[in-house]
DNA sequence: TAATATCTTGCAACATTGTTGCAAATTATA
DNA sequence: TATAATTTGCAACAATGTTGCAAGATATTA
């Protein structure tokens, strides 16, 4: 795991930190996506929140997080799954949050059908925010 | 107009108040979505920021606007074209931001395709977001 | 229309979230 | 191991969002 997570900084031209490992593994670690404050909060270490704002943001350039859009006002982030290298994500993503336990999931397979645009837009990336009930939680 | 503004503040149980007025007249001369800080902005009135904060909320609440997700950290709001009652808004929502112009779209007439999810998951709610280039910005 | 009740606004004070510069510490390189 | 390059944490700040409360505006009733 450490190692595996260290080849990942390396490959990205990263160098391996302490806190840049603790933040990828609580990414591979937990099921859903991440806001910043899950990681200032729930991080068994203590960073500097400034620390954490600049990890999240190098990730997001290098590729190796995306950023999931929300309703309301906080941002989350989660792993790319795969093949999304530096400023060049996935142009498709679909991401469902649980309005029950609030945990949002990328759905990697699901496949985003195509829109029927207005004549004259050029799509180049789509995004779609689902939401509704989980499967762990409609199973209670 | 004015009266037609102030018809709908009646219509939802609000008051019919000089920042009420102006907030939802941006909306309804604006083409695109607004940010809180546009309406602080480039309001020709001063209002409170606080004020601003709570009309938007109260819009919201009452089925007036929606906010729409996006990828960074911003929160935008737009009106809701019809039938957009107290805590009971459409379900689904397509926006479309350009890349070019930052302005942002509802596509009222875009039919958001049935995303086929995972067992288990219950969707209620679909939010789109489309970016790339906008009508008028690829015809330049 | 005037008096009263209700709701809304603006101010102040505060909490949270995000940003920047810089010195010290850490990591990579030779 | 020494040096260069990168990263971290602190401090200071900027922006964004929240709450309580008194003053003001709006709606309601007679």
């Amino acid at each position: 795991m450490k190692s595996e997570i260290a080849e990942i900084l390396k490959k990205n031209q990263l160098s391996v930190t302490g806190s840049r490992t603790a933040i990828l593994e609580m990414f591979k670690k937990s099921n859903g996506a991440l806001a910043h404050a899950d990681i200032e909060k729930k991080s068994t270490e203590q960073f500097d929140r400034v620390t954490i704002y600049r990890t999240l943001q190098t990730f997001v350039e290098k590729g190796i997080i995306h950023t999931i859009p929300t309703t309301d006002n906080s941002v989350l982030y989660a792993l790319c799954i795969n093949n999304c290298t530096q400023n060049h994500h996935h142009d498709n993503h679909a991401h469902f949050i649980c309005d029950v336990c609030d945990i949002t999931f990328c759905l990697n397979h699901v496949t985003i059908p195509e829109v029927n645009l207005p004549e004259g837009f050029k799509k180049k990336r789509a995004d779609i925010v689902l939401s509704g009930v989980c499967k762990n939680c409609s199973n209670k």
